[in-house]
RNA sequence: GCGGGAGUGGCGGAAUUGGCAGACGCGCCAGAUUUAGGAUCUGGUAGGCUAUGCUUGUGGGGGUUCAAGUCCCCCCUCUCGCACCA
């Protein structure tokens, strides 16, 4: 070993060996308990939570790290501020990639995800994460999901839960259908696969009853913008009319009310046709007999394709078929075509537009193709601006619109409301394009659906709970739309809860986001035997203060979670709307090679490797100073070398200087210690509250530069040294706790663990200096810098500045026109 | 198209009530030490020039100001999310 400084020869340093500090510390800390939830009556309670993780067989990677690390040292901290805190870890263990892997190899679903929560648990443990494990939760376990069965039975209960057969988004590759969320964009959010659909009866969750709440409560919370804009987005809130058109079938002479909702009310006067999307139930009656075959032929065709074929078509170009049936406007009676057209989507308004091809774009390319005409009701700004050529989607006045005429959009609307209301064939109404959601999958692995179908009764929600998971041998999924569970027949035989006759169960389970709208609460009070949850528990500790995860569930787990909590709300359960009051999202860590880390690209890097080669604070430290939170960074193997080279000089020059005499011989020495000390202190402070990890830490290697640098007079210092030691030391230990326990007992200061002590304080007097650089500037340009008392006056900053010789020759015998002075900080002289 | 975020050295990034651009780290260069170094230590490191100084410089172009990475206007690029939602 390399001797520096001023130990004496042959006095060797044992050098750093994280290994050995690791092993040496974990059972004491274990022994201590020191991760353990806080009880102690006297303090304020904190609960961090790290978003509930499916445990997949390929265990974490250092990605995974970019969020457990930073909330660890959250954690850490707030224990040393002299919180309660809670901070827990379970697993969200149903789902399908377990399954599959269980299908492959005959190994049970329910041993897989044992195997899996196992290498959570131990690299969770590597990286030194201080989760409380005594609270360690498990979705699939029957004393946790049927909670969330018993939860399916209050939506229930309270008329939030349904069943209906309906035209489903099934992922032909998982063999699932998906809830709206899950296929955005007709994309698998599992498998990436293509979309398509697939008639089933299901089961739904009324969340749209929530819409407006979901939206509203969205203003008060503290979470990304980025989040908080997609579910705005996703919830879709639109003001608009519904308006009765009536159809006429020119053969039959039969009329047939159509609805149509639309937001542009304004321009209906222009309404030169309306359409139905190839879904609409009532189409079969609203064709004549010479188009049935062609109207009939497009619908089939529409929707047996996948969401991603029809939204590509479309984009190239409008198709539809004439239904031969002709659409009355109720203001104008003006008679207009009825088409079916795959740009009309079911399940959104009434399924059945009308169409003003002059202000909208889409019926201007539809008119267009099939010759229909474009009439032109909006001027907007009161000048018609031709619209042959394209829409005029702006708001404008109005023209061609009888009575209407010369109103501008916003007023029209308003009163062509109140005109259909008087005359009964309109209203205004409020839409969203949020969607129930669906929860019945067609998987074995995830809670059954505790309802018990009775051919006298229907569908009774069966009360005696767990409803348990029937062990199985086969489970592999078909194309059926079936789930698993129904070849399970002694399981699905059964009798009625409510007249005792033969009745079958539920076959299907529940998506895995039921499971995690709840699990925040189960933390609170997690073996609780009786109930969910000890509402005592949940009043102490929820709502939860800091929620951290990825951003990849803005429209999913978020907002689902946040419908259970209103629901539980209503139910008089808990006294909170929202539980996440403060979310954050990590970025994430891309390969050394700047794409996504994935095993088949072979860039993963995993948190084992790292700890092996550089130790778990080298790790933990890099994590934290790689660059900002939020931003999305790739891993540099040189980057964890350089904290870990950072520990090593840490460790030295702890060590070198441990043993001072306390001489206070350096005035300045000691001045510069207490200023670095205390601006360290109020940074690392201020940076992690901040969750400006990356800040905080090079602030600390400014000061151990600092320190490293002077270190030679250590001695001279007196007992500020050891003092700026300790500092550095308990600030330290929220990030690499190893190493700062370990200094922490050679430098022998009081008290059985840095953990417990308490998080220092500064005195902003120590960060008053003697003398400030002021810069000196002429004409905004730096010509000269002084040292000057901090709070010299203006006059003297200014007299000082025009004595510098630079400066006076570059005034050169000029009076300074006017002098512009930043006490403290700068003179600029402005000749 | 709509919505969110971001453009700063060779690289990751600092700096926001407008006040020294480039903290800290990586990489690189030079030196010291070592049998050796992918170890350690010291110093240097935005570009240009006629180099103790001057000048240019925070995606581009305008503007406000004594002073702009930061404020205002226009534009470009990247990125993420949504996308025929009437």
């Amino acid at each position: 070993m390399q001797r520096h400084g001023i130990n004496p020869e042959g006095c060797d340093l044992d050098p750093y060996d994280f290994g050995k500090l690791e092993k040496k510390w974990k059972p004491e800390w274990e022994r201590m308990g020191l991760y353990r939830t806080g009880t102690d009556p006297g303090k304020e309670p904190f609960y961090c939570l790290d978003y509930f993780p499916y445990p997949s067989g390929a265990g974490l990677s250092v990605g995974h790290c970019k969020n457990y690390i930073p909330t660890d040292v959250i954690c850490r901290k707030k224990r040393m501020d002299g919180f309660n805190v809670l901070h827990p870890m379970g697993w969200d263990a149903f789902g399908q990639p377990a399954e599959e892997y269980a299908i492959r190899t005959g190994v049970h679903p329910s041993a897989v995800t044992g195997i899996n929560t196992d290498t959570y648990r131990r690299q969770m443990k590597l990286i030194e994460a201080s989760y409380d494990w005594d609270r360690e939760v498990n979705s699939s376990d029957p004393d946790y999901y049927m909670w969330t069965q018993f939860f399916f039975n209050l939506l229930f209960d309270r008329g939030l839960a349904y069943e209906t057969e309906n035209e489903q988004m099934w992922c032909p590759t998982c063999r699932i259908v998906l809830s709206n969320e899950e296929a955005a964009g007709g994309i698998c959010w599992r498998c990436d696969g293509h979309v398509t659909r697939k008639k089933l009866k299901q089961w739904f969750f009324r969340i749209t009853d929530y819409a407006d709440r979901l939206l509203n409560d969205l203003d008060d919370l503290d979470w990304p913008e980025s989040i908080k804009a997609m579910q705005r987005n996703w919830i879709g809130k639109s003001t608009g009319a519904e308006v009765i058109f009536r159809v006429r079938n020119p053969e039959t002479g039969n009329e047939f009310p159509l609805p149509v909702y639309t937001t542009r009310l304004d321009t209906i006067y222009g309404a030169t046709f309306c359409v139905l999307a190839p879904e609409h139930p009532d189409i079969a009656g609203m064709v004549t007999s010479d188009r049935r075959d062609e109207v009939m032929a497009y619908s089939l065709l529409a929707r047996s394709r996948s969401e991603v074929e029809r939204t590509a078509a479309a984009e190239r170009d409008k198709t539809g078929v004439f239904t031969g049936c002709f659409a009355v406007n109720p203001y104008n009676d003006s008679e207009i075509p009825l088409y079916v057209a795959d740009y009309v989507l079911a399940g959104y308004g009434t399924s059945a537009i009308m169409a003003v091809p002059a202000h909208d774009e889409r019926d201007h390319a539809f008119a267009v193709k099939y010759g229909i005409p474009i009439i032109e009701v909006i001027a907007p700004g009161g000048v018609p601006r031709g619209v042959v050529e394209a829409a005029a989607v702006a708001d404008g006045q109005l023209l061609n619109s009888g009575p209407f005429d010369g109103m501008d959009s916003a007023e029209a609307r308003e009163r062509m409301a109140e005109y259909a209301i008087d005359r009964g064939f309109g209203r205004t109404d409020t839409r969203y394009r949020i969607r129930d959601w669906l929860v019945s999958r067609q998987r074995y692995w995830g809670a059954p659906i505790p309802v018990i179908h009775c051919v006298r009764c229907g569908s009774v929600p069966d009360r005696d709970l767990p409803v348990l998971l029937p062990r199985m041998d086969n489970f592999e999924p078909d194309d059926s739309g079936r789930s698993p569970l129904a070849r399970a027949e002694d399981w699905v035989n059964t009798t009625c809860p409510a007249c005792g006759g033969p009745a079958e169960r539920d076959t299907d389970t529940m998506a895995g986001f039921a499971c995690s709208s709840w699990y925040f609460l189960r933390f609170a009070s997690p073996h609780e035997k009786d109930r969910p949850f000890d509402p005592d528990a949940v009043r102490y500790w929820l709502p939860v203060d800091l929620y951290v995860g990825g951003a990849e569930h803005a429209v999913m787990h978020l907002i689902y979670a946040r419908f259970w909590t209103k629901v539980m709300y209503d139910a008089g359960m808990l006294d909170f709307r929202e539980h996440f009051l403060v979310l954050k999202n990590q970025g994430m860590i891309l390969g050394a090679d700047g794409q996504k880390m994935s095993k088949s690209k072979g860039n993963v890097i995993t948190p084992d490797e790292m700890v092996e080669k550089y130790g778990t604070d080298a790790l933990r430290l890099y994590i934290l100073f790689m660059g900002p939170f939020e931003a999305e960074l790739e891993w540099s193997e040189e980057g964890i070398a350089g904290t870990y080279r950072f520990l090593k000089r840490v460790w030295t020059v702890v060590n070198e200087t441990s043993d001072q005499p306390f001489e206070e011989e350096d005035r300045d020495l000691m001045d510069e210690l207490r200023f670095h000390t205390a601006r360290t202190v109020k940074k690392v402070t201020e940076d992690i509250d901040g969750f400006a990890f990356n800040t905080a830490v090079a602030s600390l290697m400014e000061f151990v530069n600092f320190l490293s640098a002077n270190r030679e007079r250590a001695g001279t210092a007196g007992s500020l040294w050891r003092d700026s030691i300790r500092k550095l030391l308990v600030v330290l230990a929220p990030m690499t706790p190893f190493i700062s326990e370990e200094l922490w007992q050679r430098m022998g200061f009081q008290g059985d663990t840095v953990f417990h002590q308490q998080w220092p304080c500064w005195d902003e007097g120590d960060l008053v200096q003697d003398a400030v650089e002021v810069v000196v500037q002429v004409r905004g340009r730096i010509r000269g810098r002084m040292m000057l008392a901090p709070d010299a006056s203006r006059d003297e900053m200014c007299r000082r500045a025009l004595e510098l010789d630079r400066i006076r020759e570059l005034l050169d015998g000029h009076e300074p026109g006017r002098i512009i002075v930043v006490p403290g900080k700068l003179v600029n002289i402005i000749p």
